[in-house]
DNA sequence: TAGTGTGAACTTTTTCACAGCG
DNA sequence: CGCTGTGAAAAAGTTCACACTA
């Protein structure tokens, strides 16, 4: 993302791509399963399974990382397990702070997969003084006022932003400041950072409306086709989804305001073209 | 995805590209965040800072949607709130279903920014006997035996599994079966699925493994630029990260075992080609 | 005049298909 | 023979740059 990828080109043909970069971390999930069974060798076809993708495309991954597999055979686990983990540098650990320690960062300290590989929690720092010295994860939580001295200490380069969208911000600026170059940003806000800081983010509301998206075009296909293509099993009788049925008592309410105002003279411009139904005002 | 793209080209031209609805969200937060100041319009360059992307892909992810800006002016920021968000499916209520009520899904449960936007949590699920009727988040969890009732009775198609690993298959069946269409998956396992449903998910080690790649890949550069490049502010004086610091006593111990055996023949093919330091076995 | 909308160029990623090797 | 490794083709996504218009 902020990896200025314009002013130098790696240091040599040694540039892997990011989408298979992100792919890596499922191939090795996927291979230390095969490794805890005792599997010697799996075949790209076997692999790419498990991991959910499909052999070409991970052959191709696996060609920039090096010629690791024997033709007529597969590939070697152990060998691939620890070529992966290299890869990725993993054969080090990472240690890493968790900076908000609310519902969310409280489940992230407990969350026994971070320490499982390569990553080691190395603090917990929230900015209510109550929280502080209270033990989460069997670890007692830090001030935010202490953020810079944990960070140096302890050699932290990663961070986990678990605060509220507010705060995110700051806490980053701070975070970088102190020697941090990568965030793991689950606050709900677009974090502005310097070039050389790599920032990743988890959403579950972007993820949300994605899937709503899909959601939504399915419901219209389903429509559109009749009664021609089986409907993957409608629940009771109405409509499916479209029409929530009144469980708590909160009906199908609009969530969004329809456009007054000046956005009706937008509006005119393109007329409630085709498909759009119902909810357009009047 | 799982979007059988290959099999029918949309219901016209109405294909908005993947990555363009993946970045809806995030406009539409944007443009949330300026109707509550009450900022009556934008330009695509104002809009793509808010956003953390350029203006040009801003323009271009619009033009998909129709021409909905005013040439000279802007956006209107109301009507573009509303017809993202109609896009996206957010003018009608989502029911969710959350299942696996442990740590993270309690903090799911509790997360606000979940029905801020067109989504509903409609019942939280869990399989352990001891969680039923207990409340999390205000809401009484229920047993997965009612799992299928709860999904059928609240019309819900979108299922969020946050339980362990090894029960996310399952799980992920069982809704399914019941009417769920799209699910989000925080369980670190890749979820086989039919056609036609949409799964997306969420993966913390994934992300870190990430960006501990992209952190090896800067000390290793910075180690090769020598004292040119001004480091981003080391912390103390030493290298910064590569080494970590004996803060709790961990010291940066391969976490992988190298490989060994039939593996062996298989690392002599390549020899100890170049970039790799240390950690090589003998 | 300021800023949208968009063809066209370019980059990245995916897929195909098959030569080549153990 | 079976399966990897990889060029080459196709598809998807991004960026450029400018005509156009409110």
């Amino acid at each position: 993302m902020a990896t200025g990828r314009t002013h130098r080109p790696a240091t040599r043909s040694r540039g892997i791509p990011e989408a298979t970069v992100a792919r890596l971390p499922l191939y090795l999930r996927a291979l230390t399963a095969l490794s805890e069974r005792s599997v010697p060798t799996v075949s790209s076809e076997e692999l790419a399974a498990a991991a959910g993708v499909n052999s070409a495309k991970l052959r191709k991954d696996f060609s920039y990382l090096g010629s690791y597999g024997t033709r007529g055979v597969g590939y070697d686990v152990e060998y691939l397990v620890y070529q992966i983990s290299r890869e990725l540098g993993l054969t080090q650990d990472w240690p890493v702070v968790i900076v908000g320690i609310g519902n969310l960062g409280a489940a992230l300290a407990n969350y026994g997969g971070f320490s499982a590989r390569g990553f080691r929690v190395a603090a917990l720092i929230d900015a209510d003084p109550a929280m502080a010295g209270r033990p989460v994860a069997g670890m007692p939580v830090q001030h935010t006022d202490d953020l810079e001295k944990i960070i140096s200490e302890n050699g932290v380069s990663i961070g986990v932003i678990a605060t509220p969208a507010g705060a995110a911000q700051q806490v980053s600026e701070r975070l970088i400041a102190a020697g941090v170059t990568s965030i793991l940003n689950f606050a709900p806000t677009v974090l502005s950072v310097p070039d050389g800081v790599d920032v990743r983010k988890v959403d579950l509301s972007i993820e949300l409306q994605i899937l709503a998206f899909h959601e939504q075009r399915k419901a219209g296909e389903e429509a559109a086709a009749a009664g021609s293509a089986p409907a993957p099993s409608a629940p009771s009788g109405d409509g499916g989804v479209a029409d929530a049925p009144g469980g708590a008592g909160a009906a199908p309410v609009a969530a969004v305001e329809p456009p007054a105002g000046r956005a009706a003279a937008a509006l005119r411009k393109n007329g409630p073209e085709g498909e759009v139904p119902a909810v357009m005002p009047a």
